[in-house]
DNA sequence: GGCTGTGAAAGTGTTCACAGCC
DNA sequence: GGCTGTGAACACTTTCACAGCC
């Protein structure tokens, strides 16, 4: 077995490095050369030990007593993360989510561009978003065959992502991020990331809900007895 | 004050219970009455003894050798996550995300109600969205504190998320929800949960490739050789 | 002096195995 | 027999402290 290190990134640190990179995105358009782990920690908003151990499982990136020049750790993090060159994918479903996320044109700059916009209703069929004609959902397959996409979105009603999920699958994607609120069952080797409004609301609500009965923090709140409709 | 019970949640299990709960209502709504921890699991995409080990902390739920009660157990979940009844939310920047995340009407019946849509633009205000009137931006204070709002929702564009979040922190709200690509900095006792679809297209590039260089379609044990290394 | 890089320690979360109950 | 509940083992992450280098 070789020397060499096999350097197994956390998928902890992947998230963030992804985050690091549109940090350093913004700073390098604000002209900035070199940057510190403790300046680019508080933009990030991580403690700045993590993100030097982070930046650690790609070799050394930095200079000791100076910092991190902002070009080329840019470049390495985007290298590691695989969006050095864009990436294709394609999004399926073109109600108000997938429309607003189809028009979002800050994809481009970070290494995605939507080949194939799909929606199964006729009437938004031909309709152009962000530059993208959308196309019969029976489409699907050719789309993404044609252009290799191994990456998809996935913004269809409820009742239906698991059907499209098990096409996209059976197309050649492999990774998969779903916005609807439904568990989406894969084979091995599919990744799916889950993003779901619902969820991170109740987690809040949760947490809310801790504050008021969790006594004697900093501040003293006084327990207000969740009133609705204070005039 | 019960303090009985007064175990601490961790919090990668709330965000699983907000699934659970989720699964649960579908469960109900098809008329099931009991389900076991295998299939509520396999329903949610975790691992069984996970799922119990995640509802143990709200103390014993179930019947030995039979399962859950599906309507208890989900009354059960909505008030450890502080949604049994519906909680007030704002809504800033309604632009095509905020507008799609305004119109799903899957929120109400998860415990959220969006009592303010604001946006700086005054073409948006006026618009009804959802059953909701959008209004300007500049009586954030006004209706969060007439609602007594802790909860908020920042879909606005990434540079003006921190001075609205610094306005909406100010006005009482306590746990913030962000879409904008940016890292909110806010005083401690205030949560906020980031979303960011750059970041999951991120890190699924980045899994996407290591399947690419890592040839064993199984579980993936081989040392790959990392191709970020060059100095 | 200042800042990066990193092992070691502490903390957190997940999986296992089986005891306990129906 | 079947299934829940849970301590104990394991794996993963974060934090700390300081060595190493400019």
């Amino acid at each position: 077995m070789s020397e060499v290190r096999s350097r197994v990134i956390p998928e902890a640190t992947v998230a963030r490095l992804a985050v690091y990179l549109r940090v350093l995105t913004a700073l390098a358009e604000s002209g900035r050369r070199s940057v510190s782990s403790g300046e680019l920690a508080s933009a990030a908003g991580v403690n700045p030990a993590g993100l030097r151990k982070d930046l650690s499982y790609l070799g050394p990136c930095g200079v000791r007593g100076v910092g991190y020049a902002v070009g080329s750790l840019r470049e390495r993090l985007a290298r590691a993360l695989g969006v050095e060159q864009a990436r294709s994918c394609v999004l399926v479903g073109m109600g108000n989510l997938g429309s607003a996320l189809a028009g979002y044109a800050g994809f481009g700059t970070r290494g995605f561009t939507f080949v194939g916009l799909l929606d199964a209703d006729p009437a938004r069929v031909g309709d152009v978003v962000g530059g993208t004609e959308v196309r019969p959902v029976d489409e699907l397959e050719q789309v993404v065959a044609a252009h290799g996409v191994t990456i998809a979105v996935v913004t269809t009603p409820a009742g239906v992502a698991q059907s499209v999920c098990d096409r996209l699958v059976a197309a050649g994607v492999r990774s998969i991020v779903n916005f609807a609120p439904v568990t989406l069952v894969v084979p091995a080797g599919v990744d799916v990331r889950q993003v779901d409004l619902s969820v991170e609301l109740q987690v809040l609500a949760f947490l809310d809900q801790q504050k008021g009965v969790d006594v004697v923090p900093h501040q003293a709140s006084r327990p207000m007895t969740e009133q609705v409709a204070l005039p």
